[in-house]
DNA sequence: CTGAAAGCGCTAACAT
DNA sequence: ATGTTAGCGCTTTCAG
């Protein structure tokens, strides 16, 4: 691999006036200019990263992390945002490091690689992620960026989807159906994005004037899996069993749910209408074919890359928050109450 | 951060001994190891990544190339893979680069930017790539590891899907559920997986003493996907309609085949029994749910990993072929000929 | 057993 | 307008 060494001697230059060249310096003549860069094709020199990265203090990385429950979960949820992060982030020349973490970080654990060995320009944290390793990273004073999740405290730029709405568009579907009695099966009440979701199903009530029941409301689920879907929906009958519309607050759960009223002769939408969130890929295959909320997950990673690259050039001191906007996909899962 | 300096400040040694302490040489006397160690612990250091790399001319990271149109196809599979690597990358201390390149890759298109930088120890190419990237890649001296895919020439670590005996497996269900007119559906026969399975197909049809019929094949398929799946079996039952089972050489195919069947009154697997390959999400979800081939994507990339971190730490100079072996899923879409 | 010093390839301040 | 030079933080001979 040829160095700057040889392209200056090629070009009968200084190694100075080579880096400079490359930088696109203007004080530099544009004849001298024209036979560096001659020299630099010619030999189709390029800058070594490490010797780069040792003077600039600057990596070219951004680093990703997620929890080992998101990363290796089956809905690829996260994952997908990270395809996104991947997708673009060669757009803006960065390349990403992705590195899990356990869920209950403790003190002693020690932190990713990466940041440690000084390998990263930034850092995206996607999901709930612990409080500690927020801390933690933030004594390494590098700029952090937040997808579908945000920690109470502190100013971050941050990626969400923009739950409230999309809570109340959901809730409102059911309502255009002429429906009243609507549930709302909840994951992880921790979760900021469920609650949110929570606040938008309760505004779009209000607004039809219809009024809240806690009873229609499960909360206490330890995962929003398929699993939990089938056993809230158990419970949610017995409770109240003129419900009509079931909103779940992803996919998976609806799934489990869908099993369910299936097994016990319920007719999904004719007894029951259903309504998921995510809009995972299997959802056009269910019968019936399950109306959801669709997540753009590929473009939250783009806007995550966006506001760390934004931050990273500019040094933006006002930190962005980004809401995606979710889309109502109607299929056959829903219709009109009797 | 703390340097090398501070510590080898706070321990008065040279940074020399403490670079030797760091890569447990033992010239160190174990009293100034310890000594060393206390200080390292005290402030927490870690060499950075990017002056090690300049010494040492290694980056640490792992190149993931695959072509853009793998990288955005829905199904997920070779994403997958790559997520395989990233997960089992960390074990070995290193990180994976993604980037795609265009599949009409030319003597115009610049290779990948962390070739060019120096920013790779060794490269996975995974899916079918252009020969010429091959080559220019070759100029480089960079190890490089092929994943469900490998050139016609040249002799490199691979990881492939044991095709041939997939393929006999998945034909072998269909004779043993006595049926003997048995069409097969490739996509893209100059990929070598599935030439593969067609070799398979062939083998299990012999051993039955199946005469095999040239019209129960179509393989001028632009793209395995669904839309060439329907196309391909209304072609196909119209070259011979007697046919009463279809092996398709991915889901994506199957499930387009399925469609049609539905559309055009033929029950699956009553009138058509139908097999697939890759065993993806949607499978189960299916009506009937789909028999299929399941192939352990995220193992492959996790093989892929294996090799080139074998190869760079040992040098070894023979390269290794791992054949991941596909396991047959037998769900609703295949049953006994009538 | 430990230290001095050269140098990996590059950038940027300072000279000229 | 161009060159000289001092590092960036580390590894690795080579001396002692």
């Amino acid at each position: 691999m040829p160095t700057i060494k040889d392209v200056a001697k090629k070009a009968n230059v200084s190694i100075a006036t080579v880096s400079l060249v490359i930088h696109n310096n203007n004080r530099i003549s544009p004849k001298t200019k024209r036979r560096v860069q001659k020299a630099i094709d010619d030999l189709s020199y390029h800058p070594t990263r490490s010797a780069r990265g040792l003077v600039s203090q600057k990596s070219g990385n951004i680093g990703f992390i997620l929890t080992e429950d998101h990363f290796t979960r089956s809905e690829p949820f996260y994952s997908q945002i990270f395809l996104g992060t991947e997708f673009i982030a060669r757009n803006y020349e960065y390349y990403i490091l992705l590195t899990t973490i356990t869920p209950n970080f403790s003190g002693e654990d020690r932190l990713p690689r990466f940041v440690l060995e000084n390998n990263v320009d930034g850092i995206i944290l996607a999901g709930k992620v612990p409080d500690l390793l927020i801390e933690r990273l933030q004594e390494y004073k590098l700029p952090l960026a937040f997808v579908d999740y945000y920690p109470s405290t502190g100013n971050f730029p941050v990626v969400m989807i923009d739950n409230i709405n999309a809570g109340m568009q959901a809730t409102q579907h059911l309502i255009d159906c002429n429906h009243t009695k609507i549930a709302f099966l909840a994951g992880d009440f921790e979760h900021p994005s469920i609650h949110e979701r929570f606040q938008g199903y309760k505004m779009a009530l209000e607004k039809a004037g219809i009024t809240f029941d806690e009873r229609n409301v499960i909360s206490d689920l330890p995962y929003p899996s398929r699993k939990y879907g089938y056993q809230a929906v158990t419970r949610l009958l017995s409770q109240c069993p003129d419900i009509t519309a079931i909103f779940a607050c992803n996919d998976a759960m609806a799934i489990g749910v869908l099993r369910y009223l299936k097994e016990h002769g319920l007719s999904v939408p004719h007894d029951i209408s259903l309504i998921g969130f995510d809009d995972v890929e299997a959802d056009i295959y269910l019968d019936p074919p399950l109306t959801t909320m669709r997540v753009p997950k590929i473009d939250m990673g783009i806007e995550a890359i966006r506001l760390m690259v934004d931050f990273l050039n500019n040094n933006i001191s006002n930190p962005r928050k980004v809401l995606v906007p979710a889309e109502l996909i109607v299929r056959q899962s829903t219709c009109s109450a009797a």
